[in-house]
DNA sequence: GGAAGATTTCGACGACTGTCGAAGTCAGCA
DNA sequence: TGCTGACTTCGACAGTCGTCGAAATCTTCC
């Protein structure tokens, strides 16, 4: 689990942040983490935009809140983070997701509209 | 919201039981409903078996445990329950589900053995 | 080193959830 | 009419969840 510095412009930071594997995850954690409207608002965002930083999220709760949601989706094996200068950059983890559980969150995005 | 009532051999109960309109139901609540190991469980053997009776799913929990898992999947729209007699016929509204939100269900329910 | 900005962690709070056993309701049958 | 069997509802309990503001951590820049 070692971080490797490049002198690349973008890597900055060696800070220890937990990615579960998503082989590990189960299916009821992927889904507890999707059940929620400001998550699915979160994801819905993810899936738009790409990287997404914390204070470009969208949503209507504090700072303090809108971290605890990333952790929840990012411990559900959902999404990635990479620090970048201060800033945490998210995305979806999306390819490693349809390889455990296929067409699930493709499924779920494509609904988040109604 | 009226039952009609057949001479059939089947139909022997005019009482009430909420079925909300899946047109209404939110993602998240659907999601919600799916969230939880023992009803992942349970939506499985419906999804295999076509209709079941409450004492005949295999779920390792008291029957006032399981009457409320299956209430929660009923009131989110999962599933339909019809009286027979003094049984209950428990089935999946998947049809129904699919024309509200298109390969959820068949996703979850592809992923259920992990 | 120190200040400023981005994000996480902590502690607290009320609300919701899963579980059980006991009691209630309902359908069929003697 | 009353009994039995199938299921639901009630009341209680411990545990988890979403939320916030305050404090802590981390990174960059001066």
């Amino acid at each position: 689990m070692s971080v490797k510095i490049s002198n690349s412009a973008t890597v900055s930071s060696m800070r220890a942040l937990h990615h579960p594997d998503v082989g590990s995850v189960e299916l009821a954690t992927l889904l507890a983490a999707l059940a929620d409207p400001l998550r699915l608002r979160i994801v819905a965002q993810l899936a738009e935009a790409g990287g997404v930083v914390c204070g470009g999220f969208d949503v209507p709760v504090s700072m303090s809140t809108l971290s605890h949601h990333l952790k929840v989706l990012r411990e559900a094996g959902l999404l990635r983070v990479t620090p970048d200068g201060s800033f945490r950059r998210h995305e979806l983890r999306a390819e490693e997701l349809a390889a455990r559980f296929p067409s699930v969150l493709p499924a779920v995005i494509a609904n988040i509209a109604h």
